[in-house]
DNA sequence: TGGTCGCATCGATAATAATCGATACATCGA
DNA sequence: TCGATGTATCGATTATTATCGATGCGACCA
């Protein structure tokens, strides 16, 4: 472990009324990693799968040539949306879902605000 | 106006069966738009005013040109989740609450798949 | 122990985005 | 009508990021 490496850790609700530099930036991050459609393309595919998927079986969807793949999956990870578990020689991806609720947490304006 | 332009729209839950590419790129284009921590700051600072706040009233918080702050505005706009108000010389912005629910809609996993 | 396979890292390149000074546009007050 | 003010746009620069070939590393198999 790097340490605070997963964004999810630093982040503050939307409506919080001031956010810190530092909150803002680990907000940003986690908004960030959901910023490119082939990470949402593999968020979607990891969240319609009841199993945990590996990088061989993600390229071809994608399209993506497999170092562009294994990029893109360290960057989901580092934000704390995707954990990893090494299984032989395949290296499987699933979805961290109580990061993905958190995040759904952080959005929700209701009951912070007026 | 160039037409679809507020990507909410195109969006759909990450949930869904198989994302389109163009799903995938609308719902990639939204996170993007909080993917800058000076946007996240401007979100914030939006969430917890009660009233629209001006270009003149936020160059200062946020730490930056009025030119910046004019194209942080423009994206957030352009995703959605920003309203523009003319007032005589005033550009006043607010949130677009029902797209920011939106926004969470689209990240609640729950009842969606298993 | 050598060969194969899956994946991560490295290095380079191309594309995208953030930033700001200069400037244009529109509105308002005098 | 003229000057002042608030914003948006333009142009240029810098920083960040996506992409992929080449390569390294570890696990498995024969």
């Amino acid at each position: 472990m790097t340490g605070a490496t997963t964004a999810v850790a630093g982040c503050v609700p939307l409506a919080e009324p001031a956010l810190s530099n530092e909150e803002a930036e680990a907000t940003a991050r986690l908004f960030a990693a959901l910023g490119d459609p082939h990470r949402v393309k593999i968020v979607n595919l990891l969240a319609t799968s009841s199993e945990p998927v590996c990088v061989c079986n993600l390229t071809r969807p994608l399209g993506l040539a497999q170092p562009t793949v294994s990029h893109h999956m360290k960057k989901l990870v580092e934000a704390g949306l995707l954990e990893r578990e090494q299984r032989g020689k395949w290296a499987f991806y699933s979805l961290n879902h109580e990061a993905v609720s958190k995040l759904a947490g952080l959005i929700d304006l209701k009951g912070e605000n007026e």
